[in-house]
RNA sequence: GCGGACGUGGUGAAACGGUAGACACACAGGACUUAAAAUCCUGAGACGGCAACGUCGUGCGGGUUCAAGUCCCGCCGUCCGCACCA
């Protein structure tokens, strides 16, 4: 008789109440029970989720619900990153104000994250425009501020002209603002910042401390903290060749081996010597106004030519008075890296020996291989351009000669230290770092406020605690570009909280990425009246496992590790007060789908996976736009964007299939990390796959062994078969999952159900018993992935206790050993025949019997073997 | 330019240095059916062979090892990050 199909979209709702009635999600702090702490990166409310976050939030969610199964106390919250830009370009084009915009697109988004089945704690949801989160916000960078972490300067910034507001380095992408695409110029601005660099270095050193990280995100990390080690080194300017009172130079070098190659020196068009000349320097003025204009965008800077500028100025090498070499103004040295001033080595370096062609400038070799001929053909090719970087032995450097570099770099640093130029040491030891401190004010009007205010007699003053939060008017107006907030006609008139005099409010509101650098510390007690609770803190924290795009690796995951240090040292990061707030971090793929276009257009017109249809298969497949009947090209398969319109609705897959199907199609097939190639074939086969779960559930009740049966007293050889498979399964699935190897998992559910399957049709001593036993396992352990499905099929299995609330069940050690091994005979190491035999048998007997197999003796001709490597229980390596 | 990752059937992929291709998708053949859908069974890395079986096979070229997809060296290709950082 034809069972009825499962009906996935019906079923899952019913689950979903029962669940949500029975509040089996909520966690409570409870220091006495092991914790999990897993956490995926929080959504922008944008409108609706999309298929990256499917993927983001099932992946958490299986490890969430296996710790759960596993016995520990699990925080899993969910909230909205719910502050930014796009709220007020909607608020802009539809007439709507951000916070409603806003708001709707938390409730539509929560209610389809719900039609997921995710195992999410809603009582903690947070959203970080709601002032009840961000009043702890603005307590954080008070008290920030108090610290000096957080400060107002005057400073060149990245100025987005189209969004019409400041960015931080790490929001600038190929000269361009991250979210708007605009390119970037440079602007002076008084502005808001965190000290950042105080941390580069423990934030650099700590990067070793995280072994559960991507190697990947650490090294960008790296980079981006960029430390270098080298000396900072005053040149003497030779006489009459420079303004008055500049007679020295420093300059950052992370080669002071190089020392005797230098052939001169490079200052930035910026630096105090370059406009000291420039103001008596007509031409040097132009050129260096030149530098800056080319300077305005990243791009073009990129591309830009190395031209410098001979000021005439001579500095005065520190080893030997009577050697000078030129001084430049060049458009390649940054002011704001080191000293604005650098000596150039061209034998050793690519871009200096670039600009000495260029200028007929000297090229003195000064470290070589050691032998020749390779020396010989180094130094050839340094005077042909060739910059020699790798290590050597010192030449042409008098003292120096015959040192290697590194006891060159050690020996030089240790003479400039002694000597003097006045009373200070011509030079000394430096670190440098790459990270600049983040600039966090925005001209915007959706972020959180500032809480300081501008008064003419008192300067900066925080906002007084009791006063907070600082709120956002409503009242704002969106019809014009600009700050909202500046045009505000009341808002920013205050009386200053120190003298009371008519003062003004800060006008600039926080770069979101404030607002998603500590919400993970505030889920650990959403309603502490601190921002957050010292014991909870001490408890909960670190994530255990947090999951989220590689898109974050360096921005949201770098501020939150320097924000998360801050908190702690202001007294807001828990008694213990842990430095790293991710202990483990794990970067998923993303979602991708074949694109689809009309044939013979420019630029592309864009089709819907929904309107093309097609026919054929491999090369020969085609498609046709449904609503034309037109050829349709099938593209290369991208990431899902709205511009490439390849895009398949969550909702859509969920109303069709079932959250269940969307879920265990997600992790299949495609590791965690790498992309998954969305695609309709695959879905309907997950689709299958329940269908069959759900038969094999249905057979097994159907008039076989009862639930709760004691186990028979024989199993036959079968039935012992399905058990071993189902209890490896078992063994294996668990350690899968918490290492994030779901595909691997889910081939291994494959396993057991095909077993399971396969014995439905037979019958055997003890065979229908191991299969409910293997049915029983199977649901269990599909419950994290396919929580729906699972929760119907305990039911249906006889019991009347939820799945989820269920124990993760343990294997028998004793089925996960055979008696017998299968071990695989080797013939010079090609694999020839197979051997079966006791898994206890000695190396001899394995031997023995090795020797005894056709294959083999035919191979050995008769002559003995040379070798015989035995590995028990694993393979046979007969060397003739 | 610098740094990093990856490269396995038609496809997505598995594989403590130890039987390469588990599992899935697509495909082919068969069963059931008036038929289709659904389901079930079977097959399949390539080449040769009716078959038993043999030869080759994890981007290319070397090396280490009894044994290499896996480790080492050198290439090629793809992708990603950084890019005047002194």
């Amino acid at each position: 008789m034809a069972i009825e199909r499962y009906n996935a979209p019906e079923r899952e709702k019913h689950w979903q109440s029962v669940w949500e009635s029975r509040d089996v999600f909520r966690t409570v702090t409870d220091p006495s029970r092991p914790k999990c702490y897993v956490l995926e990166m929080f959504p922008y409310p944008s409108g609706r989720i999309h298929m990256g976050h499917v993927r983001n939030y099932t992946m958490g969610d299986v490890l969430a619900r296996t710790k759960r199964a596993q016995g520990f106390n699990v925080l899993h919250p969910m909230g909205w990153d719910a502050f930014g830009m796009p709220a007020e370009n909607a608020a802009m084009e539809r007439k709507t104000h951000p916070k409603a915009w806003t708001y709707e697109n938390i409730a539509a988004m929560k209610s389809q994250l719900k039609s997921m089945g995710l195992s999410l704690d809603w009582s903690r949801e947070v959203a970080t425009c709601d002032p009840s989160y961000y009043v702890h916000q603005q307590r954080l960078f008070l008290d920030m501020f108090a610290r000096g972490l957080a400060y107002r300067r005057k400073a060149k910034v990245n100025w987005d002209p189209v969004d019409q507001t400041v960015l931080a380095n790490e929001q600038v992408i190929d000269g361009r603002g991250w979210r708007s695409g605009a390119l970037v110029e440079q602007r002076e601005r008084e502005q808001w910042a965190f000290k950042i660099s105080a941390y580069s270095d423990d934030l650099l050193e700590a990067l070793g401390t995280l072994d559960k990280w991507p190697e990947k995100v650490r090294l960008m990390q790296e980079n981006w903290i960029g430390r270098s080690d080298g000396l900072m080194m005053r040149w003497k300017l030779a006489d009459g060749t420079a303004p008055a009172g500049h007679d020295e130079l420093e300059i950052f070098t992370t080669r002071p081996d190089t020392l005797f190659g230098a052939s001169f020196m490079a200052i930035a068009p910026d630096h105090p010597l370059a406009k000291a000349v420039a103001a008596q320097n007509a031409a040097l003025a132009e050129f260096s106004d030149e530098c800056r204009r080319a300077g305005t965008s990243a791009a073009e800077m990129e591309k830009a030519e190395k031209k410098g500028f001979d000021t005439g100025i001579r500095a005065v090498h520190p080893f030997d008075p009577s050697w000078q070499v030129p001084v430049y103004v060049a458009n390649f040295v940054l002011m704001d890296y080191g000293t604005g001033a650098i000596f150039g080595c061209p034998a050793h370096d690519q871009r200096d020996i670039e600009f000495a062609k260029k200028y007929g400038l000297p090229i003195i070799p000064v470290v070589a291989p050691k032998d020749e001929p390779a020396r010989g053909k180094t130094v050839a090719r340094i005077h042909e351009g060739a910059a020699y970087l790798d290590d050597g032995v010192m030449i042409n450097s008098h003292f120096l000669d015959g040192l290697s570099p590194k006891a060159a770099f050690d020996e030089v640093a240790r003479r400039l230290a002694k000597e003097r130029i006045g009373n200070e040491p011509v030079a000394t030891r430096k670190v440098n770092y790459r990270l600049r401190d983040w600039g966090l004010s925005r001209q915007r009007y959706w972020g959180c406020p500032i809480p300081v205010v501008h008064c003419d007699a008192c300067g900066i003053v925080p906002v007084a605690a009791k006063d907070l939060p600082v709120v956002l008017p409503d009242d704002a107006t969106f019809d014009q570009p600009g700050n909202p907030l500046d045009r505000h006609p009341t808002w920013r008139h205050v009386s200053c909280p120190k003298c009371a005099a008519p003062a003004s409010r800060e006008t600039d509101t926080m770069d979101t990425f404030v607002d998603s650098s500590w919400y993970f510390a505030r889920f650990t007690a959403p309603d502490a009246v601190t921002p957050t609770d010292q014991a909870a803190l001490d408890y909960w924290m670190p994530v255990d496992q947090y999951i989220g795009g590689i898109e974050h690796a360096i921005l949201h995951l770098l501020y939150s590790r320097f924000f998360y240090r801050a908190m702690g040292d202001t007294g807001h990061a828990g008694l213990r007060n842990l430095r790293e707030p991710f202990a483990a971090l794990f970067t998923q793929g993303m979602v991708v789908h074949e694109t689809y276009r009309r044939a013979d257009v420019e630029p592309p017109q864009w089709l819907l996976p929904t309107e093309v249809s097609f026919e054929g298969e491999g090369d020969a497949r085609r498609g046709t736009e449904i609503a034309t009947g037109k050829p349709a090209i099938i593209g290369s398969i991208e990431k899902m964007s709205k511009s490439r319109k390849n895009l398949v609705d969550p909702d859509d897959i969920i109303a069709h299939y079932g959250a269940d199907c969307a879920r265990w199609f997600m992790l299949s097939d495609s590791p965690p990390e790498r992309d998954v190639i969305w695609t309709e074939s695959g879905v309907s086969g997950a689709g299958r796959f329940i269908q069959r779960v759900w038969r094999i559930v249905d057979d097994v009740v159907g008039g076989r062994v009862a639930k709760g049966t004691p186990q028979p007293a024989t199993v036959g050889p079968e039935a012992l078969e399905v058990r071993r498979i189902a209890h490896r399964v078992l063994d294996q699935v668990g350690r899968n999952i918490e290492g994030l190897r779901f595909n691997v998992a889910v081939a291994q559910l494959y396993e057991l159900s095909n077993a399971l399957s396969g014995a439905l049709g037979k019958s055997g001593d003890g065979l229908d018993w191991v299969v409910r036993e293997g049915a029983e396992l199977l649901i269990q352990m599909l419950g994290p992935m396919m929580p729906h499905l699972g929760e119907e099929c305990w039911a249906r299995l006889g019991y009347n206790t939820l799945l989820v609330e269920q124990p993760w069940p343990k294997a028998d050690p004793a089925l996960l050993v055979d008696d017998t091994v299968v071990i695989a005979v080797q013939v010079n190491g090609k694999r020839r025949d197979e051997l079966t035999i006791g898994r206890t048998a000695s190396k001899d007997e394995v031997e023995a019997a090795a020797l005894q197999l056709a294959t083999v003796v035919r191979a050995l001709e008769g002559r003995p073997p040379k070798k015989v490597i035995v590995v028990p229980q694993r393979i046979v390596n007969v060397v003739v």
